[in-house]
DNA sequence: GTCTATATTTTGATAGAC
DNA sequence: GTCTATCAAAATATAGAC
């Protein structure tokens, strides 16, 4: 059984997905639930809710991943390569919903989008103590992990810009062509700049 | 001398930087130019002429940037640096455009936006040259140089979101670790996974 | 080149019937 | 829980005076 509060959340992620946030009317979310665009307001409160709705849920959802996948993993480079994959993986798997989550931040209101925000904060923190224990160990070569954390996380969205499910690559082939550049790109390089410090901040 | 219709650009640079394309109205961006909103449509046909002609001149200058930086590089992986370079330095130093060149093209009529991808395209080209080049001379150890150039670029775009001018970091600090992380993802891997040919399409 | 005035649409949201 | 009807505000764009 489907319930129309559910039934609005998806057809609102696919329209803010190909259309953007601002650019989506109330009306053309109702349409495509096959209600009148006053019936929302029975479910949500707002535009801006069903926004903040798909924020969180992607949010939570993501971190929950993460957790999982790196629960019992203690090696540092091992845990590197496991968040790369649930990461690319997860961002491939609900393409819709992380690309609002990443470019849809400015609809919020601002008390949602410091929540949001700090979710964030705390998702970023997790890769950037994997980043700084490998420093630590010289299993990395960073000079910022916080920055090193940014392009990481950044590669890894990368992929939900291009990605067509049923296309050429497997979500696994995308999620290993990414472990391998980003583990390589944090490795020490032979030819490596002046101080190869970690500070981290 | 300044003309309006450079003050009209460089106002509306700033909102859809903040604001977003969508929400940002043609009375805000006349209030930012001291004149009323009728005056705009003396300089530009529609608000989504004032996003294209953005759009145009940003992706001109980031091609000419680059073909500038390549001329006389023969060498693959200085190719590559420099191309690192060249990317990151004007995102940098052009933060606001190319903020909005990645992230507005939804608001594009259907032919300016055919226009803009062309372009688009082209310039991704040029780095997939350089990242086929290095493949065959096993230089680089890529599975796609497609997904390798999307890598590549979404990775040097993302100093852009987070920079901030006069801040901890210098954009030539910035562009040095953005080069070295680079360089080292593609470059060959002792634990390279299976299959390391460089097909590319 | 910039103004005032206005036409036309559409928006997010509410009231109240059923 | 969904409807019809409606409000008030704001949007893009145009006409014509100066």
């Amino acid at each position: 059984m489907v319930t129309m509060k559910a039934t609005i959340i998806a057809v609102a992620v696919d329209l803010f997905y190909r259309k953007g946030y601002f650019a989506t009317s109330i009306s053309e979310i109702a349409r495509g639930c096959g209600i009148q665009k006053a019936s929302i307001y029975y479910h949500y409160p707002s535009k801006e809710n069903i926004l903040y709705h798909i924020h969180e849920t992607t949010l939570d959802d993501l971190t929950a991943h993460l957790r999982r996948t790196l629960s019992g993993l203690s090696d540092v480079e091992g845990r590197m390569r496991a968040a790369v994959r649930s990461h690319v993986r997860f961002h491939l798997m609900r393409q819709k919903e992380t690309f609002i989550a990443n470019s849809e931040l400015r609809g919020l209101t601002p008390e949602h989008y410091a929540a949001v925000v700090a979710k964030r904060d705390t998702y970023e923190g997790t890769i950037q103590e994997i980043i700084r224990d490998g420093c630590a160990q010289g299993v990395f070569a960073g000079q910022d992990a916080k920055i090193l954390s940014y392009a990481m996380l950044t590669l890894c969205n990368s992929g939900a810009v291009w990605f067509k499910p049923g296309g050429r690559l497997s979500v696994d082939a995308i999620a290993r062509i990414y472990e391998q550049f980003v583990i390589q790109g944090l490795k020490a390089g032979g030819d490596g700049s002046p101080g190869s410090t970690c500070e981290g901040r």
